[in-house]
DNA sequence: TTAACTGTACTATATGTTCTAGTACAATTA
DNA sequence: TAATTGTACTAGAACATATAGTACAGTTAA
């Protein structure tokens, strides 16, 4: 489900939120969909359910998931994602946008390469 | 020149060599023109040299800087940005441009922004 | 030549984050 | 009832970050 690249110097905890909010926008997980429990996932990737559970509260301060004590970790809706999350998304964009443009990059060839890129979405989803 | 944030959980190194590339690719330190030393600018900012000097190491392994041992440290041109970097760049560009799609925003509203951005630098710039 | 500056390279130490280990509790489910 | 769930702690190990101090060679200007 997950793999965790330990030459990397992000922490752990980050590349299992990352990982997670990868499979829900990619519609591997729909929304309302069950999460792996802490316990389980932590036993997959041979790591601590104390680092999961890091992970599940940061997807859920984003807005990503909800838990239900109990019952579980769930995707949730699109549109339950955090204003902050989308505010930081286009912050970001911003930034990249104008580094490309100095480095060269045109803005059409920005264009048609999410062109292609949504192409290749839509193909294999 | 530069402003850190110590609430912010980025390292100082990381603060300082993002600000820099900032200042690069906004024009306020054109290629070739020298940047503060090592010891000038930790004593601004209130931080250890080595700080500073980490933060150089790294801008120059993205080409954004080279150093000369004597003389000082000195914005580089943006055809001697690494490759590694405008893949780096593009890499994010799509993870972002996917998140954003899976939030319901749109292509054009995308376009829209960036051409505001890009206007409103044109016009401080 | 001298003196002050430059980047660079070390060692040592302190601090904070990350991760692990272990335990525990309340709510849910089979 | 028994197993599973999220959650909340404590304690300690391991690592990254930042500081402090020293040192060396190349450059620059007095």
């Amino acid at each position: 489900m997950l793999s965790l690249n330990y030459r990397d110097g992000r922490p752990i905890y980050e590349q299992v939120r990352d990982g997670l909010r990868r499979l829900i926008i990619t519609g591997a997980i729909p929304p309302g969909d069950k999460l792996p429990s802490v316990r389980a996932m932590a036993g997959q990737l041979a790591i601590n359910p104390n680092t999961i559970q890091r992970a599940y509260e940061s997807l859920e301060q984003e807005g990503y998931a909800y838990s239900v004590p109990g019952k579980g970790c769930f995707a949730a809706l699109p549109q339950d994602v955090s204003g902050r999350r989308r505010e930081e998304l286009l912050r970001q964009l911003d930034a990249i946008l104008q580094e490309l443009a100095y480095l060269g990059v045109s803005w059409e060839e920005i264009e048609t390469r999410s062109r292609r890129e949504q192409a290749q979405r839509d193909k294999e989803g």
